[in-house]
DNA sequence: CTGAAAGCGCTTACAG
DNA sequence: CTGAAAGCGCTTACAG
């Protein structure tokens, strides 16, 4: 038998009232008698009477259906394990739900491993993460977009001050005595181009002059700087790391070639993320759970400017 | 300007066609001539038209909008910094998206602090993470639901095999010449439970008895549950943490104390997410992707049954 | 307060 | 191949 789901018209029949009256008694409850929208509700309920949604937003012209807006995070990473082994993917998360808390607008997570295509349905606004090139016109059809980090020209972004960032950590350094400084930057992205002039600015201030390596944000890379920078200069009193992760790696470095930390060595490390608590890692902390409600509030009210360069903070822990 | 969305009659009108014709030619293209179908794209495409997809759905019937089937991951966990602070959730959004690659279903996350009422528009799929009572009712209305570990009677779940994980750890620390052994177990619930009947059952099989504790899966009470089973047992030469934060804060109780781990003291964690990685921790291996990527497959298709219990997997590093 | 009727934008038998 | 017309289920002036 089939299950013919109820319409309007079959409460207004039911009720006794036209279709006209249901509709109201169902939405507003304006303009109805008390007596006639209790008995609409009764029979909807009794009838298990659900809205079309479809039809619903026709008729009212809200141009796409009755679902709810969506705001989608698209998050473009070559690692399919990226949102396992990043953290900085779970916090974009976190300030995105926050900012979005209440708002009745769903969250929906793209996870792919190149910039995609044009969307045959496009959101109602949408946050890029590591989205280089300059696909512009692709994600311009409709909605609103904003990256995380700097994006293709002509789209807005939010960011950390990673400039100011690395700057805090040298002076911590600098400042507690540390004087055969190294450091492990990271790869050559505006992010941590910007780190790494921070840093070096300082250092140069002081008079320093830094034993660095490049790195990749990664701790295997960060464990064999960490041991170069070691042979190059065994007096090593500090190593500034371009990320928690690569400062684990530096880290394991030092403990295996005895040196103590924070004793004989200093590290400080950049992000600020989970593993810096976890591991009693000193650290710069990055907003990103403030970068990404940022960068949602933008998308849900577009008189509220993108933000610009957010703060970020040293965090002193065990390691330095 | 008022800039009116161009619509099918508009596309009809300028193309000098019936809409019938603009229709057939945008949709399946079938029964125009080809003549026909070309114009009608060409001017659909120099007006900019886009199918109104209330209006289409409503059209052709198919009961929800015209908008994407989604699955909502609904978390619920009272710490607004949830998906900050645990990878674990990162881990399901990752598993789950994995699951979801190329089914045009949208992936929504929600995070909330507890159990929410029914919903008024309820998705194709969910999967539940910590949700504890017995809701039951309110998650039925639509679509299909299940959990991530043990939840209300009657709600299918995915779980890791917690029990034989326990084992595996505890096997690994006797048949490496551990005999102190001491464990930080976790709070009162299922699986931390489960992880340690299954260490305490081999331990007791290989007639060891424990010194443990109970820790509540933070950094900071495994550390002083480790300050207080170094108090009890100096020679301690194995701790079993019942996760790898807990693990950390034990290493670091060990390393004040002057222990050094592995040598003196081995520790083994239990999650294997990407802390125990940077950590260069031992760590029992949850399967968290692929249980969220299972619980997804059960809800794109019910035949495939919930997963039995999944094997969890012991990865040694340097910590034991 | 109440209801007949038009209309939201598209699809699809049906007849030509 | 082509088009006039009905209809998807709901909302909302408008008139009573």
């Amino acid at each position: 038998m089939q299950e013919r789901r109820p319409r309007l018209a079959d409460v207004a029949r039911v009720a006794g009232v036209s279709k006209t009256a249901a509709s109201r008694a169902i939405n507003d409850g304006y303009g109805v008698s008390e007596e006639v929208r209790r008995r609409v509700l009764a029979v909807a309920d009794r009838l298990g009477f659900e809205p079309h949604g479809a039809a619903r937003a026709l008729a009212t012209g809200r141009a796409r259906t009755g679902v709810r807006e969506r705001i989608e995070i698209l998050i473009v990473d070559p690692d399919p394990q990226a949102l396992s082994a990043k953290p900085f993917y779970g916090r974009v998360l976190t300030g995105a739900a926050h900012a979005l808390a209440g708002q009745d607008v769903a969250l929906e997570v793209k996870l792919v491993p190149a910039p995609p295509p044009a969307d045959p349905d496009p959101p109602f606004g949408r946050v890029l993460i590591n989205v280089p090139a300059a696909p512009g016109a692709a994600y311009a059809r409709r909605g609103r977009t904003i990256a995380l980090g700097e994006s293709a020209p002509g789209v807005p972004f939010v960011a950390p001050d990673n400039e100011s960032g690395g700057h805090q950590a040298a002076v911590h350094l600098v400042t507690t005595g540390r004087r055969r400084v190294g450091a492990v930057f990271g790869p050559d992205t505006p992010c941590a181009r910007e780190r790494r002039a921070g840093f070096l600015r300082v250092m140069a201030g002081a008079g320093l002059t830094v034993v660095a390596t490049h790195g990749d944000f990664t701790r295997a890379t960060a464990y064999a700087a960490a041991k170069d920078l070691l042979a190059r200069e065994p007096r090593l009193d500090a190593v500034f790391a371009a990320c928690d992760v690569s400062a684990m790696g530096v880290l394991q470095a030092l403990r295996e070639a005895g040196r103590r930390v924070p004793d004989d060595v200093a590290v400080v490390g950049f992000d600020g993320s989970a593993l810096a608590e976890a591991a009693d890692l000193s650290s710069i902390f990055m907003p990103v759970e403030e970068e990404a409600a940022s960068a949602i509030r933008h998308l849900l009210d577009p008189a509220l400017p993108p933000p610009p360069r957010l703060p970020t903070a040293l965090t002193v822990r065990g390691s330095s």
